[in-house]
DNA sequence: GTCAAACTACGAGGGTTCTCGTACAATGGG
DNA sequence: CCCATTGTACGAGAACCCTCGTAGTTTGAC
C-alpha cells in the first residue's frame, strides 16, 4: 500500500543525471522514435494507449520505460492511465535544440521516404 | 587482388541511404561519440591510431566500421594508414544541424561533468 | 462486489553489441 | 628481402536489447 499522495510512484532521473548518451541511445529506436515524434506533435500530455504501435502492450511498456529513464519523458499515473509528457524544458537546459533538431531530422527523413513511395 | 584504382575499397553508405536511427545509435556509444568529438575539433582527416582509446585495436576497429557504416565518417586508406573524415556536408543535407547540435550537446555535458570534478 | 480497462512484472527466446585475443594482410623503409 | 607499422578478420564470451506471452495489479464504473 503506497501512500495517497502518489499511489504510484515512477523513478525518473533528475536533471543534472541524464546523458546525451542514454538520449540518443532512446531516440535511436524506430519506436521510440515515433511515440516521441507523436508526442512532439500533440503537444500535450497522452496516454500510454493513444498510440498506436506495431508491438505488442508488454514492448509499448519497456518502450516508455527506456524513454523515462533516459529522461526524454515524464510519466505520471491519472487513474488506470498513464500520462507522457515530453521533457522539453529539462533537454533543453542541457542539450539546446537537440530535442528540436532531432525531431526536424526525423520529419525530413519521414519526407523523403514517403515521397519516394 | 584488388584494383590499382582503389587499393582496398570499403564500403559506405550513399547519402540518400543514410538513417537516421542509425546515426544516432553510432553517437550512442561514449567511445564513438568521443571519436567523433576528437574528428570535430581537428577538422582534418585522422588516421585511427591518432586516437587514444581505452579500448585494443580490435575494438577500435568495430567502432570505425559502426561509425562508417552508419555514415557518420568516411574512410580510405593512405599507405599503411587509413583516414578518417566526418561526412559533415552528408549529413547536414539529411540532417541540417544535427551534427553540430549533438557535439555542442557533448561539449557542455563534458564541461558539466569535469567541472564537477 | 463485480467487472472491464489500462498498464505492469516476470520470464524467456532470439538477436545484436561491445569487448577481447590471436592470427593475419597490406604498405613503406632499410 | 626483412621488418616494423597499421589496421583487419575471425571467433568467442558477456552483456544488453527488442519482442512476446502470461499472469497480475490498480483504478474507476456499474
Amino acid at each position: 500500500m503506497t501512500t495517497a499522495t502518489s499511489p504510484r510512484a515512477l523513478e525518473h532521473p533528475p536533471r543534472d543525471r541524464i546523458r546525451l548518451e542514454a538520449v540518443l541511445h532512446a531516440l535511436s529506436d524506430p519506436v521510440r522514435l515515433r511515440i516521441v515524434r507523436d508526442m512532439a506533435r500533440e503537444g500535450t500530455e497522452l496516454s500510454c494507449s493513444y498510440f498506436d504501435l506495431p508491438v505488442t502492450k508488454s514492448t509499448t511498456t519497456h518502450h516508455f520505460r527506456v524513454l523515462r529513464e533516459s529522461g526524454v519523458i515524464q510519466q505520471m499515473y491519472r487513474g488506470t492511465a498513464k500520462l507522457n509528457a515530453l521533457r522539453g524544458e529539462d533537454l533543453d537546459a542541457l542539450f539546446p535544440g537537440l530535442l528540436d533538431t532531432v525531431l526536424a531530422a526525423a520529419d525530413a527523413q519521414a519526407a523523403r521516404t514517403e515521397g519516394a513511395a
